[in-house]
DNA sequence: TAATAGAGACCGACTGGTCGGTATGTGAGA
DNA sequence: TCTCACATACCGACCAGTCGGTCTCTATTA
C-alpha cells in the first residue's frame, strides 16, 4: 500500500533524473526539478535533506537495476558463454532504452573523484560487477568452456571493454553501430578464452 | 620572443588547469583561478573572452599532447607491436604524471555531451586517435606482423580497452597494478593479432 | 458519531552568499 | 601622448537551503 506521500517523491526523482541527464548535476536546480515534479521547494526537502541526496539515489536505483539485469541474465542462460552473448545482445538495448539517461554516468564519475559519499556508492557497485564477472569466468572454466585463464584479469579485461565501449558510444551516438562493434570485440575475446592455444 | 603578457597567459593556464583538476570545471570560480596565477579578474578577461575558453584551451593542449606522445613512440619503433608494446609500458607514466589532471577529463566528457563547443574539440581528436591506430594495424598488416584483420574494428578494440582502463584505474587508483594490467590485457589482443588463427 | 488534537505533507516567499562577467581606472613602455 | 596590460569595484542573476505557515488525513476521546 503506497503512503501519502510516496507519489511525490517518486516524481521528484524522475524529474531530477530528467534535468540531470538533460543539463547535468550542476546546471540543475532544485527549483527546476520542483517545477518537473509539479511539487513546491518545501516539498522537495521534505522528500530528501539535500540536493545530492537525490544523486545519490538515483546512482544507487541505476546501478542496481544494471546488477539485476546482468544477474538475470546469468541465471537464465545455459553456460557462461552463452550468457556473455546475451549480455551483449541487450548492450544497445541497455544503451538505446536509458540513452538519455547514461549520460549521468559522466557525472557520477566526475563527482566519484572529488566526494567520497558519491565514490563509495560508485566504487562499491562497481567492484561488484568485477567480482560477478570473475565468477562468470570461473564458472566457465569449471563447466569446460573456458580455458584455465586469470579469472581476475579476464574480467577486468572484459569490464575495461564494456566501459570503454560504453563511454565511447554516449559520446559518438551516431557513429557507429555500436552494438554490432561491440558483439565483434567480445567474440574476440571469447574465442581467445574458449580455444586451446599455446 | 615572448610578449609582455605571455607570462601572465601561462600562468592563468596553469592555474585553472590546478583548480579545474582539484575541484572540477563547475566548482572551480574565476577569481580562484586568479588568485592562483596572482592576477586579478580584469587580468583574466584580457587573456580570455570566458571562463569556457580556458577550459576549451586546456583540453585541445592535452589531447594534442598525447597525440604527440603517441606519435612519437609511433615514429621510434621497429615495428607495430614494439611501438604498441612501448606505449602501454608509458601508460604508467602517463597515468603517474598526469594523475592529477587526468580528473578534467571527465569533465570534458561530461560537458562534450551538453555543448557543442567542447563536443567538437573532443570528438575531433578522439576520431584521429582511432584513425591513428587504424593506420597502424594497417601498418602491422602490411609488414607482416598482424593477420588480415579489420583494422578499423581492431582500432576500436583497442581504444576502448584503453579507455576503459583509463576511466577505471581513475575510479579506483590504489585497487590495482594498472599498468601491469593494462600490459596483459594488450598482449592477449596482440596474441591474437598476431597468431595465424582460424 | 462527532468533535478535537496532532502529525505528516506540502507550500512559497525569503536569505545569504556566490559567481561570471563588465565598466572604468591606472601606470608603464613606445 | 597613445596603447597595452592589468587592477579595482561593482552588477545582476542565480541558487541551495530555510522557515513560518497551511492543509489534510488519522487517531483519540467523549
Amino acid at each position: 500500500m503506497p503512503e501519502r506521500g510516496d507519489g511525490t517523491r517518486q516524481r521528484l526523482l524522475e524529474a531530477a533524473a530528467d534535468c540531470f541527464s538533460a543539463n547535468g548535476y550542476d546546471a540543475t536546480g532544485v527549483s527546476e526539478i520542483c517545477h518537473r515534479a509539479g511539487v513546491s521547494k518545501g516539498g522537495f526537502y521534505h522528500h530528501f535533506p539535500s540536493k545530492q541526496a537525490v544523486f545519490l539515489e538515483l546512482l544507487e536505483q541505476w546501478l542496481g537495476a544494471l546488477e539485476a539485469r546482468l544477474t538475470q541474465i546469468r541465471d537464465e542462460s545455459p553456460s557462461v558463454p552463452a550468457a556473455l552473448h546475451k549480455m551483449v545482445d541487450t548492450f544497445d538495448q541497455v544503451l538505446g532504452s536509458a540513452r538519455g539517461r547514461l549520460p549521468i554516468f559522466f557525472e557520477f564519475m566526475s563527482k566519484a573523484q572529488r566526494d567520497p559519499a558519491v565514490w563509495a556508492a560508485t566504487i562499491a557497485p562497481y567492484r561488484r560487477y568485477r567480482a560477478f564477472f570473475a565468477e562468470m569466468i570461473r564458472r566457465g572454466i569449471a563447466e569446460g568452456s573456458f580455458r584455465e585463464v586469470d579469472a581476475e584479469a579476464t574480467a577486468l579485461l572484459l569490464v575495461s571493454l564494456a566501459v570503454g565501449l560504453i563511454l565511447q558510444s554516449l559520446l559518438d551516438p551516431q557513429g557507429e553501430d555500436w552494438a554490432e562493434k561491440a558483439q565483434r570485440s567480445i567474440q574476440l575475446i571469447l574465442y581467445v578464452l574458449q580455444r586451446e592455444g599455446a
